[in-house]
RNA sequence: GGGACUGUGGGGUAGCUUGGUCCAUCCUUCGGGGUUCGGGACUCCGAGACGCCAGUUCAAAUCUGGCCAGUCCCA
């Protein structure tokens, strides 16, 4: 098998080497930007959406499903939400033979799917909060370069909306999101910023805009996902009222909050190495694979043994795979390895001998782990590993960011940029042109680590109302 | 939206300029047999491709046009 190509001088050329070679999605499929969810790729999406689901659901937020076709009469009903999304939908305008009178907007996210049915169950401050989410697929007409997981035409989506009865307690929700998402990184061992981003540069039809960036290669950044607080500029178009307890009618507030399977993405980008993808254990489609070491005197024992270790493991809850493939064990490391998964057992004479199994973790790590109470052992050594992992990956996080006080030091950054910036839209440009990106927005929750407050904006030199914010090359 | 380029087995490629020497090269992959098995085994046998449609021509992977798919640059 091939070498991968270097994760730090071709990113992206390592990026979908992995994706292809581990076989976590399929790309063959005849329309661009839609792939097909291989065996493998699905197990972690499957997993990946287990803690999400978790998470928003401790929160108090209830699964429902809203269908994929959009009358263009609903979709049009917010004017900016419309401008932002018009040149990325696909629209049915047939019907069998038939031209619709209406026609129909695949959804591209689904405030405009939503909000008319929100209109109808929200009569009574009794109905407040309404928290629903769904995970369903969206669809956007992306003209540019599509990349697996990272931006493609069907978009596999978890998006939250929610009815709030003001402003202010839509404010509490957007930080229970953040919090959600906090727990959620975890699981994934992914550090990020989470900033709010500048006006011209929030989501179509939001009051503001908080989106989470993780730092990839150099300059560049990956938005993992976003909150929205509409505050009332859905519901006074779409209608959703309620009577509040003094009887008076009023418009609920709004939040929203978009996942999607880019997170994939994410993951393999961030943890990913020279071998391969690295899934942090809970989203791992496997946590461990076996693989026996088999030879002429030892091996009906040790297949044998290898199949109870398998099931021992199965029945305490993890997710095994046991490769007993003809293959012999150096060409099943590097598979497995290339794979991702977290936790290598192996099993030969040796090992039955001694009652204690070889670990080796996905970040080289070795470790015996005794025969007796085997699943004890992997749990510990699978929490060691996340661990790792975590602070690997915030070490990382920590080198990519990097103040700037100079126009000049933005051309060509290798890094995320901190800077200080005045607030005005034209200074904003200013830095936008200088790192050939974006200017990503102030920090809506403190950064992990120490920096120098800057004194004047970066752009006008304006040291009165100057505030931290962050420049990079989004992907 | 504008421009440039590309399309050869499952993946990556050679061949294309100058049509014939191509029932298409090499690596990998896949199926079967045997010997193996503690970091990408060896060996024998076998499988698999010129994006689609039309045109030019005695002859098309190679030239022309349209379509489809993809890549890059610019807005």
């Amino acid at each position: 098998m091939a070498e991968l190509p270097d994760k730090k001088t071709a990113f992206i050329d390592w990026y979908l080497a992995v994706v292809e070679e581990a076989d976590l999605s399929d790309k063959r499929y005849g329309v661009k930007g839609m792939n097909v969810w291989t065996r493998y790729g699905f197990r972690a999406r499957r997993n990946l959406d287990h803690v999400m689901v978790r998470e928003i659901e401790a929160t108090g937020s209830e699964a429902v499903e809203f269908p994929a076709l959009i009358p263009a009469t609903e979709f049009a009903k917010e004017k900016e939400h419309i401008k932002g999304f018009d040149a990325q939908v696909f629209w049915v305008t047939r019907g069998g033979l038939t031209d619709l009178d209406v026609p129909l907007v695949l959804r591209p996210t689904s405030e405009t799917a939503i909000y008319p049915i929100f209109a109808l169950w929200v009569r009574s401050h009794r109905d407040l909060p309404l928290n629903v989410y769904q995970i369903v697929n969206t669809f956007r007409y992306e003209t540019k370069t599509t990349r697996p997981f990272v931006r493609v035409r069907e978009i596999h989506f978890f998006e939250e909306h929610t009815c709030q009865v003001d402003e202010e307690t839509a404010t509490a929700r957007v930080r229970s999101n953040l919090a959600a998402f906090r727990r959620m990184a975890r699981s994934f061992a992914l550090p990020y910023l989470s900033v709010r981003r500048p006006e011209w540069d929030k989501f179509a039809g939001a009051h503001y805009t908080i989106a989470f960036d993780l730092p990839l290669a150099g300059a560049r950044t990956l938005q993992l996902g976003s909150v929205h607080h509409y505050r009332d500029n859905f519901s006074r178009p779409y209608g959703i009222r309620y009577e509040a307890a003094d009887g008076e009618e009023r418009y609920v507030h709004q939040t929203t909050f978009g996942l999607s399977e880019r997170l994939l993405g994410a993951i393999v980008g961030a943890h990913g190495d020279a071998r391969g993808a690295v899934f942090p254990s809970e989203v791992a489609p496997f946590e461990v694979v076996i693989v026996p070491i088999l030879s002429a005197a030892s091996g009906e024992a040790v297949a044998r043994a290898a199949r109870e270790i398998a099931d021992e493991l199965r029945q305490a809850g993890r997710r095994v795979r046991l490769d007993d493939g003809d293959d012999r064990p150096g060409a099943k490391f590097y598979r497995w390895e290339l794979a991702g998964v977290p936790l290598r057992l192996e099993v030969g004479a040796r090992e039955l001998e001694r009652g204690e199994l070889t670990g080796v973790d996905r970040l080289g790590r070795k470790l015996p782990l005794a025969r007796v109470r085997l699943a004890e052992a992997v749990a510990g050594a699978l929490t060691a590993f996340d661990l790792e992992l975590g602070r690997r990956a915030d070490a990382a996080f920590r080198e990519a960011v990097a103040p700037a006080t100079q126009l000049s030091e933005l051309a060509g950054s290798e890094r995320v940029r901190l800077l200080g910036w005045c607030g005005e839209e034209a200074c904003g440009h200013a830095i936008e042109r200088a790192i050939d990106g974006a200017l990503l927005g102030t920090p809506e929750e403190p950064l992990p680590f120490a920096f120098p407050e800057p004194k004047a904006c970066i752009a006008c030199g304006r040291t009165d109302g100057v505030r931290v914010a962050l420049a990079a090359q989004p992907m």
